[in-house]
RNA sequence: CGGGGUGUAGCGCAGCCCGGUAGCGCGUCUGCUUUGGGAGCAGAAUGUCGGGGGUUCGAAUCCCUCCACCCCGACCA
């Protein structure tokens, strides 16, 4: 649909901002009448608002059927049996919205597709002959999320293209990967938003690698650390950088024992012995479905739980309470270490740097001076299990130091490998007749979180200001006045635009003008187009653009052409 | 799930402490005037005061309870 009116459109917009609307987008998708609330995280959405989705979908999907990519649909509603063959039904938690039918059969309402799609291939892929496969879907998910929050940005119900290659081997794997990587690079530049690929963590599976598209903006809710001179750049979870550890000559002195009655945190035991907090192994305990864990720590440093989660291969993984810690260690909480500790011990780098180092006595009210690692205790893993901090070394580059910006996550990346296809048991046959496992890659988006993220990064304080990729219409043509000429032109415009692909919303309305131009600077359309009777009469119209202010008058004969030009040229990424 | 908060007209809010039968601004409708940045005047409509229960002669207001929503935290293939 190429043109609306105004007067019988459904766009309701508002002059105030619902107070349920904490971010930036989610207040002007609210005000400029894009969507409206059912329910926690539940949205509906209005003419103005689908269109834009709509813009986001087709870029995608022009982006992926490019890569060579083919659209599908799978049902929302999946039987439990995929997902209990998977291992997930019991594992997915709370987040999992499931469901019964008559028959009291259990069913799920799909958070995402990787059973049910593994499930298709495995049924119809046989033969080396039809892989590569890449299957794509645009469709509604639901995450039973805790605390949805900034209206589309983080719904429960929301509207995701989610992707999956199939590949022959790993090698296959990585082209894929790379393929959707450059895809989705493509995507994000089309929908206007300033973005950065960065690494991420691969959790328990391990491995494969996976990259985060992440819209820088204050409101985002994910840290991401980059570099200032090269191009590297990860998730908190992932981020790694460049530590230098000096040579260290560990202490002759023997273990001691000293009295630090009711001395339990980082902070009081570094006071109260006069030590820096850098001498201390932090010793914290964990709970995982491998049974109890030691992470050891430098004192001064924090404990990145991603890693130590990802690098054992737990699933589970919390702190561990009172009582856990009472029986790993014999003693309260805040009296924890590793000599004599019998448990499994893992270790970030830094504690092996410390040549004097003091750590509890698993006694209460006791702490041990003189520890030094390898000497005292052995960890059975010596692994990055660190927080980056912001100013540290890049890890990449020799010059640069790692900064952190905020991050809306639109996209992810991630290579599967094996995981599901060895469940569900996808196989195919190779040139030489033997069964092999399908490898995998898992590709998605959130549509209306990208949308959502765009005018994060576009607004001013009239309203939003839309990339003209993803924008609901072209060219906003006011018509001031009632009608006669003023109107008849416009609708002449309108006609004319439309005939050359340009969609148009013409206002109108028996509204004032100024009620039409706050409209249609909340609305953000790129190109206002104002018709009236003073220009007329001096042979011209306006033309406005939405992200300049700037405002031409230009001679109402080409006047079609001349707007024409003008949003060609930004469609084109050239300034009008 | 823990902590905090809010539910009164389509939207934003006052009234609640100190019970007396519901109000303001915007929006909506009608008429007249107006018409280049959210018009003016006149008139009008609109509420189970989140639901249920209780106290009371009387409850938006006090008490109990349930629900919904928002914020912070923990959680998040």
């Amino acid at each position: 649909q190429l043109c609306m009116r105004y007067s019988n459109a459904l766009i309701p917009t508002l002059k105030e901002t619902p107070k349920e609307a904490e971010t930036v987008s989610h207040q002007l998708m609210m005000r400029a009448g894009l969507i409206r609330r059912l329910a926690a995280g539940i949205y509906e959405y209005l003419p103005l608002g689908l269109r834009v989705i709509r813009k986001v979908e087709n870029i995608i999907r022009e982006e992926l059927n490019r890569a060579g990519c083919q659209e599908v649909l799978l049902p929302a509603v999946i039987p439990a049996e995929l997902w209990q063959e998977s291992g997930r039904w019991d594992f997915y938690g709370k987040e999992l919205l499931r469901l019964k039918d008559r028959h009291d059969r259990e069913y799920c309402f799909g958070p995402t597709h990787e059973e049910v799609i593994t499930d298709l291939v495995r049924r119809e892929v046989n033969s080396w002959r039809q892989l590569p496969l890449n299957l794509y879907q645009i469709q509604t998910k639901f995450r039973d999320e805790i605390r949805p929050r900034f209206g589309l940005m983080r719904g429960r119900e929301f509207i995701m293209k989610d992707g999956y290659s199939f590949d022959i081997d790993a090698e296959g794997m990585d082209r894929s990967y790379d393929a959707m990587y450059q895809a989705y690079s493509r995507i994000f530049e089309r929908c206007g938003l300033d973005f950065r690929a960065v690494e991420a963590d691969t959790g328990a599976i391990g491995g494969s690698s996976s990259h985060e598209f992440m819209v820088l903006a204050e409101s985002g809710e994910d840290a991401v650390f980059s570099c200032s001179e090269c191009r590297y750049a990860a998730n908190a979870e992932k981020a790694e950088s460049k530590m230098v550890w000096h040579e260290v000559v560990p202490t002759n002195e023997s273990v001691a024992t000293v009295d630090t009655p009711g001395v339990t945190t980082i902070e009081d035991v570094a006071k109260f012995l006069k030590v820096p907090e850098s001498a201390l192994i932090k010793t914290l305990i964990y709970d995982t479905d491998q049974g109890p864990v030691v992470v050891l720590i430098r004192g001064d440093q924090t404990v990145n739980e991603a890693k130590v989660r990802a690098r054992l291969g737990v699933d589970r993984f919390e702190m561990a309470d009172e009582n856990l810690v009472r029986e790993v260690t014999g003693a309260p909480v805040g009296f924890a270490g590793p000599v004599g500790l019998k448990a499994r011990i893992v270790a970030d780098v830094s504690v092996m740097h410390i040549a004097d180092g003091v750590t509890g006595a698993n006694e209460g009210d006791k702490h041990l001076i003189h520890v030094v690692p390898n000497r005292d205790f052995k960890p059975e893993i010596v692994a990055d299990f660190r927080l980056v901090q912001v100013d540290e070394a890049c890890p990449r580059c020799e010059t640069g130091k790692l900064r952190v910006d905020r991050g809306i996550e639109v996209g992810h990346i991630f290579k599967l490998g094996l995981k599901y296809s060895e469940k569900l048991g996808a196989t195919y046959l190779d040139k030489e007749g033997n069964s092999q496992p399908i490898v995998m890659g898992t590709y998605g988006i959130g549509v209306g979180r990208t949308a959502a993220s765009s005018i994060e990064q576009n607004h001013d304080k009239d309203g939003i200001i839309w990339p003209i990729g993803i924008a609901p219409f072209h060219v906003n043509i006011c018509a001031l006045g009632t009608g006669g000429e003023p109107f008849e032109k416009a609708y002449a415009i309108e006609k004319a635009l439309t005939e050359q692909g340009i969609e148009v919303l013409v206002d109108d309305r028996e509204e004032r003008p100024g009620v039409k131009f706050k409209d249609a600077d909340l609305i953000g359309i790129p190109f206002r187009v104002t018709v009236g009777e003073k220009g007329l009469a001096e042979g011209i119209v306006e033309v406005r653009d939405r992200r300049t202010g700037q405002v031409d008058k230009i001679p109402v004969d080409g006047a079609v052409e001349e707007i024409a030009a003008r949003v060609r040229n930004v469609q084109h990424g050239r300034t009008a």
